[in-house]
DNA sequence: ATTCAGTCAATTGTCAACAATTGATTATAG
DNA sequence: CTATAATCAATTGTTGACAATTGACTGAAT
């Protein structure tokens, strides 16, 4: 049975709709960081009223994507490695809970779904097609997350995601070479398949941790690289 | 020096100050789950415009404490075993990485805040002040949450900590005795202080894991009892 | 008796006008 | 020339009116 989509879902009405698009211009990098919203000019390119657009912006405040400076400006949240690092910290330890209980509550149908997530990763590392790699990883991660049946966890990894996005784009981490990826995610997969939870608990916080490393690493090096720039003798 | 409050404060917008009041009512059982929240008897009752309410009432929505059926009405939040699962599960992985945090960057300062704040629970604790011990409790966690320097961190766990005080008031989870509460207390704030990482963290943890058992015995003990009421034959 | 379309009151969703605040600009005093 | 106060345009904050949607109620057809 196909589930019938609900007739009731909030996507209909205009601040929602408003807040997706404008939350797609921030995640995808089409606005920057720093971007100043005005409330008068996306009434007008949205073609609704100020209102509704406010009620927009206050969602994607919530979620991260956005600041306010009451009474003055909205703006779109700032990219820094700091942002970074408390994103992936977070990531690790609610992916981690995430994976712990997706283990133990494996059923046959959700293992099918993740081994199909999986496969889709492999088939994108495969094709070498930098974009869906990436949309194939954070897919496997919502897979084993949404195994988890923990709403909360669910909504509030969802919303990270959006920021890790968002943070990429503008703090250009480079990729990992495919192969390591597709073996990480190997194992986690293997792990809440056999609902060894310890296992995967420790396998998503790791994951996480290595990319935090190498986030720390780069900014180092970035940096050194500036103070020799500016203090060069 | 003191610091001076900041004039260009969020607090004193209507919509934060309605959402402040509303949030009160419902955090402090005033407002049981399901409530109906009537958008114009709210404005009646605040003596401000729907439209603000709206704003708070989409606020609260964002930190869990009501729900929105579109076109139809806003409730307070349900109460219910499987809810606060969510959040003690949440709080145990959230609060192990605000100890660890907390311990890897303890300052004298710091430390001096951390043991203030467990003196203040030793004293409601001796003093036997059921709701003092509560806000101390609390407020001892946010302390060492405020040490992780993580700003995400820190937010979220306001968040949740206001849901576990909602849901608390409603699940009718009964208090632990207070010798075990303060010794586990005790020894999480000696961990961080002491700079014990690994130890702060799994010490957060477990305090939390802990009430997620009782609050799991509780509820298959009222189950049984009311499947004896139920087949009593 | 039951189903189904129509009606209606209650409620939420959207809008456009108005008020308040801010930061930049200009004018003024020293 | 600098510091300070007054002014002003731009922008956000708040409101009340209007539109759309829902769920309950009604009554006719079967």
């Amino acid at each position: 049975m196909v589930a019938l989509e609900s007739l009731k879902t909030q996507d209909r009405l205009l601040d929602r709709q408003a807040a997706s698009s404008i939350r797609r211009q921030i995640v995808s990098g089409m606005m920057p960081p720093g971007h100043r919203l005005l409330e008068t000019e996306l009434a007008r390119n949205l073609e609704v009223s100020r209102g509704t657009i406010r009620s927009a912006l206050m969602q994607l405040t919530s979620e991260g994507l956005v600041c306010q400076v009451a009474f003055t400006k909205w703006e779109v949240a700032p990219a820094s490695v700091h942002e970074a690092w408390e994103l992936y910290t977070l990531r690790a330890v609610l992916e981690g809970l995430g994976a712990r209980l997706a283990a133990e509550r494996a059923t046959p149908a959700s293992r099918t779904q993740l081994a199909k997530a999986f496969s889709e990763l492999e088939k994108a590392a495969k094709a070498g097609n930098r974009e869906a790699i990436v949309d194939a990883d954070f897919n496997l991660h919502r897979t084993v997350i949404g195994m988890s049946g923990h709403g909360r966890l669910i909504q509030q990894h969802e919303r990270l995601i959006q920021q890790v996005r968002f943070q990429m784009t503008h703090i250009g981490l480079t990729a990992r070479d495919y192969h390591h990826l597709l073996e990480d995610h190997r194992a986690l997969k293997d792990a809440v398949a056999s609902g060894d939870a310890d296992k995967a608990e420790q396998l998503a916080r790791t994951h996480n941790s290595a990319e935090v490393e190498r986030l720390l690493a780069e900014s180092v090096k970035e940096k050194s690289a500036a103070a020799g720039r500016d203090s060069p003798g």
